[in-house]
DNA sequence: AGGGTCAACGCGATGC
DNA sequence: GCATCGCGTTGACCCT
């Protein structure tokens, strides 16, 4: 349709709707497309200035009555697109020009877009508040986790010195070989919520996996000190 | 005055 | 080639 054509619908359409009145109201501009636009505006104002329709005939814009945008929002919850032989007969029922109804489905079509992405951006947000609270109660487990295993390797030097001790006179305190390893236990307590997200079960198995095997070999080590170096001491000395 | 809303415009892309 | 769409934008209008 050609910008002449277009004008002419909607002179028609003002003359339908009498709350439409003349005045200038069709410019435009953008960044990119601002210059572009400016060059439009400017064709446009040359184009008045040369007389055409003696500069009158643009319209003000006005709001749709309460009542044609109440049935235009009835047709549009029943269908979001909008084919032509209904768009004719919603014209016709609301007293509108056919372009005017299918430039409020458009619009009405971006307003519902908007709000969709408003609503994703809300739950995507959301989403990632709860993750970073999950980090942080990661991260501060960690914490504990370290000064755990800290106090268990001061424990485990202790126990060490005392086996070393022992092998001069190997008896009184070799007794509590496994102290620290009921502390462990819980290393393995994962956020319920995050297992399965985000690699976490993946993570989990292979810390509980490096782990346990540092706790084997604590256990070897102590199992070393106090039974193993300290009875071939012992047997040594027996 | 300034910001929000909305009808309308223009353009490029797409389908027929 | 035309109709229609999405998108970006404009300008009128309304509200505070």
């Amino acid at each position: 349709m050609s910008r002449e054509e277009g004008e002419k619908m909607m002179f028609a359409s003002f003359v339908a709707f009498p709350d439409y009145f003349p005045e200038d109201a069709a410019t435009s501009g953008g960044e990119k497309k601002k210059a572009r636009q400016r060059r439009r505006r400017k064709v446009r104002t040359e184009a008045r200035a040369a007389g055409e329709s003696g500069g009158d005939e643009q319209a003000k814009k006005r709001r749709l009555s309460d009542e044609q945008a109440r049935f235009l929002e009835m047709s549009f919850n029943k269908e979001r697109k909008l084919e032509t032989p209904r768009k004719v007969q919603l014209a016709s029922e609301l007293g509108l020009d056919a372009k005017q109804v299918a430039v409020w489905f458009q619009n009405r079509r971006a307003r519902h877009k908007s709000k969709l992405m408003e609503e994703e951006f809300a739950k995507l947000r959301a989403a990632h508040d709860a993750v970073v609270l999950q980090n942080f109660h990661l991260e501060t487990e960690l914490l504990k986790l370290k000064e755990r295993l800290a106090d268990a390797e001061e424990e485990k030097t202790k126990l060490m010195a005392g086996a070393a001790a022992a092998a001069t006179g190997c008896g009184g305190g070799g007794g509590g070989s496994s102290p620290s390893s009921s502390s462990f236990s819980t290393v393995t307590t994962y956020h319920p919520a995050l297992v399965g997200q985000f690699g976490v079960e993946a993570a989990a198995e292979e810390a509980d996996l490096t782990y346990m095997s540092e706790y084997a070999y604590n256990s070897y080590m102590l199992d070393w000190a106090a039974a193993g170096y300290c009875g071939g001491v012992y047997d040594q000395f027996s």
